[in-house]
DNA sequence: AAAGAAAGAGTATTTTTTACTCAAACTAAA
DNA sequence: TTTAGTTTGAGTAAAAAATACTCTTTCTTT
């Protein structure tokens, strides 16, 4: 990884930017996933354990900032109709590129004032995404030299206050997760009641009690128990389940408060 | 009211805005307050019967967004810590003053180009915001001509997405009474368990049972009982509450969840 | 074939919510 | 001064939800 990455695509990147996007303003993603039983988000990293950044871009100037989050998210993970919801801008003052980025790019050779448009203080509108890692096929795009999913406790340091926005979006999960979608969303296809329970898990920060959760989980009648079971486990294979396919999403918030 | 209005102050602003303010940003605040058993929202309005806006203004380009919010409230309201707090950006690429704007300020013959940069497509960063009203003092700003408690259930005709804005702050307010300082702002400082009953009826749009309510308030500890009653009600003189002064705001979220 | 381990199922207790009833206290009308 | 009307304050009983367990089943590994 080096040098030629920064070349064409990303120098154009810039020159075009100044007249394609609304000034002072940005998007950026946290993209959740679960994978492996732990939560991960999407990043990108300047060079291996460089400084990391959320997947973010800026708004067209004839742009709905809600479309503006889609295509990012779509140029990143090739993922069309994500759930993708805005939850918080941030704009302090001093939050600027400049400081963190801009030796980067001069180790690069760009020159300085092609980038001058992105060094100005911008205001971020954060949104977050809930994807299935299987599914998803992160693509680098101009200014993304590695996509990594990682760990959200054992994050890489972050530019600016990109760690912060993770942070408050996290939280915003653990409120949501209790208004549904958010498991449909992150779980795979088809899993075992147990692998739900450690999502909630992780998500809300404690355990919880394994017969009071099944219990609850299929009282609120939205798991559909498929033919399969789990096989390959190291004891029992547990039952197969899967959202039931009728109430797709919103039909049902709240039937499932999930008050552990 | 008329023509006078538009004058130099209002011109200024016109001509300074262009240099203090971040272009295509600006601020809007649904300020609530509870008054004769209804919920109340501050609306500047453009004449009588006239279009009405909310409480809104821009961005300095050295300021904070949230310093800004506090700054066009205090402008506004003339309070100081306010309870205030960003819930969510609004940014269709065709949200933007000229069309309903731009002929009202022609009527009063401000030069088309002073304008210009307000003309813009804006996107507005929404605040709401708790206050009292009797503690309240309304003062007009640069472009409010008047400024009404306007009760939310029959507004005006509103300016734009602000009708749209207004409803998606009602709704999280009905969500986050759950999580207390709510109450906290809008009451008086003495008040009747009833007359609290009655804000929460109409945040959340429902009727609650008299003593399920009393008992779960008391229950909750954050009231403090006083030796006065209210007197010169119809009937029994009820008892006069005001909430415990110790745990002021963050300290017991939660301890009353209001799952009625 | 037996041991270990997790899933599935069920029970019992406590807490919270919901739906009421009844007495007390005050005003206004008789 | 008494009485009717109305709202507050207080309490009870039943239903629902949350919590804390135990026991059985089923699978893998030894």
């Amino acid at each position: 990884m080096a040098k030629e990455f920064f070349t064409k695509p990303f120098l154009a990147f810039l020159e075009e930017g100044k007249e394609k996007y609304l000034p002072h303003l940005s998007i950026d993603c946290v993209v959740f996933a679960f994978q492996d039983g732990k939560l991960k988000v999407l990043l990108s990293q300047f060079g291996k354990n460089g400084l990391a950044v959320l997947a973010g871009g800026f708004i067209g100037k004839e742009e709905d900032i809600d479309e503006a989050a889609n295509r990012i998210l779509e140029e990143r993970t090739g993922l069309t109709d994500i759930f993708l919801q805005q939850f918080q801008a941030f704009g302090l003052a001093e939050r600027r590129f400049e400081l963190e980025i801009l030796p980067e790019l001069q180790k690069f050779g760009i020159p300085e004032d092609s980038a001058e448009w992105m060094m100005k203080r911008f205001i971020t509108i954060g949104y977050y995404a809930l994807v299935r890692a299987e599914e998803t096929n992160p693509v680098p795009g101009p200014l993304t030299q590695t996509l990594i999913w990682s760990d959200i406790d054992d994050l890489p340091i972050m530019a600016m206050d990109h760690a912060n926005i993770i942070d408050s979006a996290r939280k915003l999960l653990a409120k949501e997760i209790g208004y549904q979608p958010v498991a449909q969303r992150l779980m795979p296809k088809n899993f075992t009641i147990p692998e739900l329970q450690t999502l909630y898990e992780t998500i809300l920060g404690r355990s919880i009690d394994r017969g009071n959760f099944r219990k609850k989980v299929l009282k609120a009648s939205i798991l559909e128990k498929l033919d399969k079971q789990k096989t390959g486990g190291a004891h029992r294979a547990p039952q197969l389940y899967r959202f039931h396919p009728d109430h797709s999403d919103e039909s049902f918030h709240g039937q499932m408060k999930m008050g552990f």
